[in-house]
DNA sequence: GACAAAAAAGCACGATCGTTCGTATCTTCG
DNA sequence: CGAAGATACGAACGATCGTGCTTTTTTGTC
């Protein structure tokens, strides 16, 4: 039927913004009914237990994530340019986007490293898939002859990655006015340092 | 008195274990009890509020953070020897470090990043120290001639810092076997492209 | 060994947690 | 409109949370 769809939608959205300020466990069901004006048994009911809220946010957030990340990067040239693309709308992610306490899968991803079971799960798996999803953009850069044919697409990935934490890091914890700028210019020396070098 | 400090620092070691694995919040008063074989009430005494606690699990964090990585790093010879020694001393204690769930300075960096208060401030405080320092030892590395004049330390710094970052993300959350070896390749990259270019 | 001080325990409190269940209200469709 | 079914509520549960109090036990000193 449709009104229940409707609501448990909006309360999603509501957990998603809670969940990234308070975290995955912190995530209450009181505190979140009350937030969407209902009660505790009456919200409960949408998800059957509070694991069951947790992967259906979780789920959300890596949707979101794809729709607001990757998919508009496709429109981007191949190579080079679609990584620059993937890249600052990975930072605008981890800003504004409707996530008060930055980037939910970033913080989940600490929370949940040592929690056994299908959140956990649920996390590893998005995130192996999206390393993968990197690792080929770095491949197509190097088919288009924008990276040499040497540069390690997975370690690419993985320092892409890294950036992106630190940035997380210097801008949320630290407040570093300077984290963006930074971030940026690790980017890209990382770029300069996979493009084909110059004959002389 | 002598026996009261004893316990504490048993119970604030058994606490670093426990805030590792369940974070900072989830490091419960009743559990952190349990483990000690005594009572709530007793061990609150110890520290007057949660928060005393979660700021005493800090202090401890972080000092045997530097006598773990900064301090024997200083044996070694100034400028990028210095530097690699910090390097794998950092990924050492994200390891093993009595700390079954990871860095705890790490995980706290994200709990934290929105719970403005004592906590937040100190960790805060001990990660600006923490990210000057190792700008201080890229500087000396620039000084040896190690490292070129126009090396940004702090860019270094923030480099350094996210790699460990991608270290810590890769191999607790993901379990990639490959995660130390990238984390390796990355920090040389990150040093091969400080060095002074070869003349040809 | 007595005595003061320190350390730990015992007990209780209000709050909040996730969860269950019975009941009431609203939506949807014949 | 009326019946069926979805949706929400209210109350209560056992557990655990942090935190006060008072009392008991342990410790260190003369």
């Amino acid at each position: 039927m449709r009104k229940g769809e409707a609501t448990r939608e909006r309360i999603l959205e509501s957990a998603l913004e809670l969940a990234s300020t308070e975290g995955l466990t912190g995530l209450s069901i009181g505190r979140l009914a009350d937030r969407n004006g209902m009660s505790k048994s009456g919200l409960f009911a949408h998800f059957g237990s509070k694991e069951g809220l947790q992967l259906d946010v979780l789920e959300l957030a890596t949707a979101k994530f794809r729709e607001s990340v990757f998919t508009p990067a496709l429109r981007a040239d191949r190579g080079e340019p679609r990584l620059r693309a993937l890249f600052t709308r990975w930072m605008d992610w981890a800003d504004h986007q409707s996530l008060p306490g930055g980037c939910l899968l970033t913080a989940a991803a600490v929370e949940l490293d040592d929690q056994p079971g299908p959140a956990r799960d649920a996390l590893v798996d998005a995130q192996r898939q999206w390393a993968d999803t990197l690792a080929r953009a770095v491949r197509i850069a190097i088919e288009e002859r924008h990276f040499r044919a040497d540069v390690d697409p997975h370690l690419f990935a993985f320092q892409l990655h890294s950036i992106l934490l630190g940035y997380h890091h210097a801008r949320r914890l630290l407040r570093d006015p300077d984290a963006a700028r930074r971030a940026h210019d690790a980017f890209e020396a990382l770029v300069a340092g996979a493009r084909p070098r110059k004959a002389r």
